[in-house]
DNA sequence: GTCTATAATAGGATAGAC
DNA sequence: GTCTATCCTATTATAGAC
């Protein structure tokens, strides 16, 4: 029996690359092929379960991925502030400075998301979870931090789109730029409590 | 020779709503004619390039909505925080509080994109801009109101983007509450500059 | 674990009757 | 303008050899 060409991590890593730049309803099999250099059955002997095993897997990958480098920044040496830079310095990697869309926002939008509804909602509420809880520690209520860390995922992902429809980074540069003013800011998104301040922080 | 069972602007309205639910990769030329009611030739008749002529007439369709309906409240009656929270309420209205996803958001995430990135742009651009030319006659300067118009959108995009992934409408009510917040604030997003006002206009 | 081959279906698009 | 029928390709998925 021949050997495994690559480890399924390697696979999974080339999936989320096809399926963020195709979305989930844009790719093939015949795509999926292509890109990880496996032919179809192989492909059906890592996920039995099709496009939609696939995506499961691909979703724990994120998962994972979330647990360990997101939360290591956002909970790691410095300041919340610190933190929090270099958590935003790391999505915008991530993303490739907005010339890369997102695999979850694209599983969200696909016809088949129910299927994977349970990793989906997972990774959502973790991302969300993990953002909101530095945004805790620096101070916020509890209501608000879960607030603008649910607004800072929204945000990332609407850029996202933005940036994808117009074929144009700079809509998720700006975005990833008034987040990194905004979510510790000491007022509520709408409410100012706080005379001049200038948009650095200490 | 059969007369038209429904104009062509009934069919692209029905267009827009499969499109949004199904998204534009996910939604065949069955779907389309299953939804419509048409024959896959009739469809052809109506959309001679296919699906991405669809897409083409589906965006002057929202072009022509924007420039419409959401200019019409934009600079309609009143002061500019009562036409911002009717604008507001419009978009919530279209967007079923945020159960029904967006086509324009749909169309930003397709493989096809590229073959109709002029329309596209011009709905995107159009739409900030109108928005925009409010915040701006609000009070807002240039650079700040075409800032923040861009984040409005960005906003409703992922916010819609995480509530279809949830299967939740909460998280884009949640976004469109901020928006009636945050857009007339009078700092820069994430700049804080005056003292202790209630998130409620005059 | 990987491949080629293949089945069965769904997809986009067209022809031609009415 | 609409339909049925059809074409051809792509797609999903499986079978079976190695």
């Amino acid at each position: 029996m021949p050997r495994a060409l690559m480890s399924k991590d390697e696979v999974i890593a080339i999936l989320v690359e096809t399926f963020r730049r195709d979305g989930y309803d844009g790719a093939s099999i015949a795509t999926l092929s292509k890109a990880t250099g496996l032919g179809k059955s192989s492909l059906y002997h890592y996920f039995p379960g099709g496009k939609v095993d696939m995506a499961t897997q691909v979703l724990a990958a994120v998962q994972a991925w979330i647990e360990s480098q997101m939360v290591a920044t956002l909970t790691g040496a410095g300041t919340p502030r610190a933190r929090l830079t270099r958590t935003l310095a790391l999505i915008s990697e991530f993303y490739d400075h907005g010339s890369k869309a997102c695999v979850v926002g694209h599983l969200c939008a696909s016809v088949d998301r129910r299927q994977f509804q349970k990793p989906l909602d997972r990774v959502l509420r973790t991302w969300i979870g993990a953002i909101g809880a530095l945004l805790e520690e620096a101070g916020l209520p509890q209501r608000l931090a879960r607030e603008r860390a649910e607004d800072a995922v929204v945000r990332i992902q609407g850029a996202l789109v933005l940036s994808g429809g117009l074929g144009d980074p700079a809509p998720f540069q700006r975005a990833i730029k008034r987040l990194g003013t905004d979510l510790l800011g000491d007022a509520p998104a709408g409410d100012r409590t706080r005379p001049g301040r200038a948009r650095r922080p200490a």
